[in-house]
DNA sequence: TTTATAAATGTAAAAATTACACTTAATATT
DNA sequence: AATATTAAGTGTAATTTTTACATTTATAAA
């Protein structure tokens, strides 16, 4: 028993995988290698397979291409232009995942050309993945004012002042530090530890990782970590 | 030229329309008038035509059922469990859209046994239809309470209290009605009219209307309607 | 021992939010 | 005509949150 008299599309799943090297924001790009638009850089993506829900295809492209598993991904929209694909009409519903990039295992990817691109010295894409990452961008503006996101970005020990580099990378934009740590650890999430970073000055910043609990506890919460964030979303 | 070996499948549109009676939250359901599942009830839905875009698909199923063209509509995002039709694979966006009530003209729905029903006694519907829902509600609650969302729902002209009302309906709470007030005028997006509705009390209460202007510039502005609004988001 | 450098921290002023109760306008009642 | 009724409308003080801003501290290098 079927829906008759009804077009089936292909339907695909596009990730937009974002990482941060402590100064910048990455974005993991591949260099399609088979036509059409061979050589040309696109996100990593795949058609959805019949025993699959958009998650799992998702999780799977996202593992095939970078080896991680259980990383933080979200759904961002369907991008359905009928013309959006030349070749043939496709529904494209694109993932953004948020990883520590130095879980990134490169050798994975050599089957791919995968490269980290700088988020704002990105390379002309195929298709409409440009404005899908410009979506995704927002995306992750707008939420990461509100949740306790992008932790998902960093290592599992990290310092404030790395905290900050990554908001202010984000946002385009410099915060006060005073006021800055201050409201990271008014939430509560961050439990310093005894050691500390070395590399980024003689004084040396203390590490901080998550409280785990409080932050699942957390991450629905509302709380603000930016200032009229609809500054920096457009 | 086309991607072979790939499967296709059915990409259905499904409308989530909330609509306000002044008093309470509103669903618009369809009792479904063929196999399988008839006479159950349903979200209005359809499937993806081949020159459509997933945007446009919604906006036919919509006006198809109320006649409203030009009303809020926003992607909720793609459901796509492989179990989810018994019949036939089928990939489902949902759509949710806020409609004036009282623009809906009933004549248009009788084709599909349309019913207003009330948000919280809704029936059990058809497939995934009633967690597509529940999203939706959480979706409009997030959105609510930072943005100019729920004037969509209201006529041209309403009262504070009815926008109280409104807001204190989505979250099931109420609200200090001077702070409500204070808060609600001090974003400069009501421009309050000479004429008072008389049908709720013997002094009137002043009618408002949007500044169309502000209202689209502020659109996406973080407005902080509800105080901790992750209270009432589950 | 001194110097250099980034990390860490406190406080006062301003703004926003909260809690809370009386007055007013208009109709209905006597 | 006076009075009662009812929901609309409004103000203020206390608290909390946010902002702006400068000095001290820890450490390694010279």
């Amino acid at each position: 028993m079927k829906y008759s008299g009804q077009a089936r599309l292909l339907v695909a799943v596009d990730c937009i995988i974002f990482g941060f090297d402590g100064d910048n924001f990455k974005i993991l790009l591949i260099q399609r290698g088979f036509a059409p638009e061979k050589k040309k850089w696109s996100l990593m993506g795949g058609f959805i397979q019949p025993e699959e829900s958009l998650e799992i295809a998702a999780n799977r492209i996202l593992k095939k291409l970078t080896g991680l598993e259980g990383v933080y991904m979200e759904q961002l929209q369907a991008f359905s232009n009928p013309d959006r694909d030349p070749v043939e009409r496709t529904i494209a519903v694109a993932y953004f995942a948020l990883i520590d990039i130095q879980k990134y295992q490169k050798q994975l990817s050599t089957d791919y050309h995968a490269e980290w691109f700088l988020l704002d010295k990105m390379p002309k894409l195929i298709l409409d993945h440009n404005p899908m990452v410009e979506i995704a961008k927002n995306r992750l503006r707008y939420k990461a004012a509100l949740h306790p996101l992008l932790f998902e970005l960093l290592p599992e020990k990290f310092t404030i002042p790395q905290l900050q580099a990554l908001y202010e990378g984000l946002y385009s934009t410099t915060f006060d530090k005073r006021n800055f740590s201050r409201k990271l650890l008014s939430t509560g999430l961050l439990i310093r530890q005894k050691e500390k970073d070395k590399e980024n000055s003689r004084k040396g910043a203390f590490y901080f990782k998550l409280d785990k609990l409080k932050y699942s506890d957390n991450f629905d919460a509302f709380l603000k970590f930016i200032p009229n964030p609809d500054k920096f979303i457009s």
